[in-house]
DNA sequence: ACCGGGTAAGCGAACGGTCCTTCGTTTTGG
DNA sequence: CCAAAACGAAGGACCGTTCGCTTACCCGGT
């Protein structure tokens, strides 16, 4: 019982110590082959809702091909998942190296171009998966960890735009930049969610309402002086 | 061959013209019983990786007997769906019926208010199945019709407050009405889903940096008066 | 330049389990 | 007493996953 024996089931090395028998780049595609055909069958009839068998079909591979890459089916939404928000992710941190970092409205009017555009380009429109990765992620507790995680980095983009522009002294020193932050990302995912829903929003339309001072001019918010 | 022959299936009056075996009350109570036991379990797992097994289980009845209320699964998610939304759109209502109208920041921030409470209360976060429900909106399109025509209801009450302050001439009266409602929107829906996904956001903190003025105050966009 | 050895990549039928739904039966209550 | 209400075992389809097998490829030796 319970040898030393090694478990070589996953290290190539134990096995073979020579180079791999196909090219790192050939599993590396094939990997993303069957992420993309998964993520288009997910993007159209959700998660859960979306068998197996149908993500295999749309690879154009074996059951035994997909599961050599992903041990699981939760293991390959996780992968999705992951990819889908870390890109967006990715697209959002550039608003932090354009010179001069935008004013709020400026950020999110670029995010929400950014949506609009990734939504409309590729067979896939990748934000139907955003809103299924949220339902997933309140059953699924790896899939949360990521979004929750992915999300706040987001957020974070957007306090560092409020606190420059704090520092630049156009937005009011003693607003908070953590909620200010967090209004700037719901306008972005109400975009986003709107669109989908209730059918093509017009973005510059959306993000020039962004810009329409919507409190009583009267009485609130004496912005930069008055300290 | 298909001879006059009713199909009394559903009809219970083609059966027997008497009075209902057990009051209407008791059959439309032991119908809420069911949809009450079923939102729990969708709120916590979703719709689709939640079971009929785990839904009948939670009602406290027979796999039989809930089938007599629901012909299907699918059925039984819509009825649940339209409940759902439907309660936000009756809560959002009263916006409306306030005197006066308040602007789009405090009608924004009552919403908010509505979603936090109702997010607590009861042993159901409610606000969980809306986020179920634009998932499964998004591939069940008699969901997808209800969803779509509640919420645009709700965007059109958001629409007639931008209406009210145009004419009271707190709100520039060449603004985009259609366009500021679903920013308005946005913010209620944002904070339901970073709320849900990110942790507490505080309702208060929330809503005060929905006043905070935003965009640049030197070159863009004179309020009121210099129009 | 060619070839055979051996391993990884790929295949797909089959498996146990779970799914939604049905229906013959039992219980209930007016 | 009898129809409606409720029951719950069973049906048949489909689920995610496995595993014995075939194919294809790289490599070392000739």
């Amino acid at each position: 019982m319970a040898t030393s024996r090694p478990t070589v089931k996953n290290d190539r090395s134990l096995y073979y110590d020579g180079v791999p028998r196909v090219p790192e780049s050939h599993l590396a595609a094939r990997r993303d082959q069957i992420i993309d055909a998964a993520t288009a069958r997910f993007a159209a009839n959700g998660f859960q809702a979306t068998g197996m068998a149908d993500v295999i079909a749309a690879s154009g591979l074996s059951a035994g091909a997909v599961y050599r890459y992903f041990r699981s089916k939760d293991e390959l939404i996780a992968a999705i998942v992951e990819r889908v928000v870390g890109e967006a992710a990715a697209r959002f941190e550039v608003l932090l190296q354009q010179d001069p970092v935008p004013d709020p409205a400026g950020a999110v009017a670029t995010a929400v171009g950014m949506v609009a555009d990734v939504a409309g380009r590729g067979p896939v429109d990748l934000t139907r998966v955003a809103v299924q990765a949220w339902g997933e992620a309140l059953r699924n507790p790896e899939v949360h960890t990521v979004v929750d995680r992915t999300y706040r980095a987001i957020r974070g983009f957007f306090v560092e735009v409020v606190r420059r522009g704090q520092e630049a002294g156009t937005i009011p020193a003693d607003a908070d930049p953590q909620h200010l932050a967090a209004t700037m990302l719901s306008a972005v995912l109400g975009f986003l969610l709107q669109r989908l829903l209730l059918g093509d929003l017009d973005p510059a339309a959306y993000t020039a309402a962004l810009r329409v001072p919507w409190v009583a001019p009267s009485s609130a918010a004496t912005p930069g002086s008055a300290g």
